[in-house]
DNA sequence: TTCTTGCATTTTGCATTCATTTTTATATGA
DNA sequence: TCATATAAAAATGAATGCAAAATGCAAGAA
């Protein structure tokens, strides 16, 4: 009774808590690259039989994250220039809706919140603080899917994020990139203070857009090995 | 190196299989509504046994197709009305995307081709035959899509329909909005043969509204225990 | 050397088994 | 009669076992 390595969680399955664990280690670069997933080692690892562990990869499978190879096992999907051309439009089209419905359906709460993360977010461009910069600019887009008030818009649009942070991409880009983006934000800002869903829609294609051409070059400077490695898969 | 041709014989696994079954079975309305998914019936139906099964059952989880409820097992998901309010914007998003793409990318083949199909539905439509009307409109979307050259799209739309046709709403809707279907598709026809990837994506938005206003109202009026149901699961 | 080829080891796919929880049936008392 | 408690049955969650496939390696041939 008194088991004191009890450290389940209640009420969720194993096999959820794996599938989240497992995304985490990919998301952290714990497990990267088109690395094979060896089950017998994560079993060892997260102290569970490879049943449960199974059943997760099958799930992160279906999501992308990881490509299933019958009988040789998994391995980490890797992010190829052409799957980013393939994922920035169709994620764009999704930011442009939830810019469409935010404007739409926002509380003056949620818009003037909004409004001060992105004021602290210029802030921290003028005085080149990139992490805390990177971290706003997250939460402002988070905050834009969230008053859309459309969960499966929003799930939608985590899946294909998720996906684009396989590219484990350094967020090196240039000043003059950091500042049109930055000019893009003062953009989609007013045309949501003026609750204008069609320009805010038509802004954040166009951010989305420039976001993919940055992270295609960083893939290509960086990693040049990720558009090769899936050949051989 | 020795640059012979990749032919790899094409092998699936059981759990594949399984998913792929179980997803028609679903589509077919063999399983449907909220119905519990007995383990031991399905496996001993199809011949398997429980770990094949349950992998499936995870991959369909995540897709919405099925609902698991820890402990107690799967059921075949339930479209609320409110789901559908979400689905649709979110689908016409991407089938606008489609058809922009569409019209910049697909060859002339492709866009005679649906014309052709276009001019054939056109006549199912003054003819009254639903079901040829309704498998033809179907085609012409995936043609669209097919069109637009972007698999993640297809496949997040793909996604996304697959939830709707959990609906099994009957196809009854109204002359007037059949009229009124065929007229959006003379528009559509008409921006795709000019190429007019603005206008098409413009009128697959309204077109996708209208059907969903259609399918809640088919919900509403044929099944309205479809909203209910979920309500006590 | 470098490339085969056969064999042992490892890994995966699926079935089976064990454990836990839920559900159903039954009994008991107010 | 109804409600509650309790026991039996069924179903689910997870672990283990076994067969098949893949991987690694070493010995031998070109």
């Amino acid at each position: 009774m008194n088991d004191m390595a009890d450290v389940r969680i209640p009420r969720t399955s194993l096999h959820e808590t794996v599938t989240e664990h497992i995304r985490e280690m990919i998301f952290s670069g714990t497990l990267s690259g088109g690395d094979r997933v060896p089950e017998k080692l994560l079993c060892e690892r997260l102290g569970i039989s490879r049943t449960p562990l199974r059943e997760a990869l099958k799930v992160l499978a279906s999501e992308g994250l990881l490509t299933l190879l019958p009988n040789r096992g998994a391995r980490v999907a890797r992010l190829t220039v052409d799957a980013v051309e393939e994922l920035f439009p169709v994620m764009g089209a999704l930011e442009a809706l939830a810019g469409e419905l935010a404007c739409a359906r926002a509380t003056d709460d949620q818009i003037s919140e909004i409004r001060a993360m992105h004021y602290q977010m210029a802030l921290y461009h003028t005085r080149g603080e990139v992490q805390s910069y990177f971290e706003l600019n997250q939460r402002i887009h988070e905050a834009i899917l969230a008053a859309a008030r459309n969960p499966t818009l929003k799930t939608s649009y985590d899946a294909l994020a998720g996906r684009v942070r396989l590219a484990r991409y350094r967020a090196n880009m240039s000043k003059a990139r950091w500042d049109q983006a930055m000019a893009e934000h003062e953009e989609m800002l007013e045309a949501l203070l003026r609750r204008d869903g069609v320009r805010l829609a038509e802004v954040q294609r166009r951010h989305l857009d420039n976001k993919r051409a940055t992270v295609v070059a960083a893939i290509r400077a960086g990693t040049a090995d990720a558009a090769e490695g899936i050949a051989y898969d």
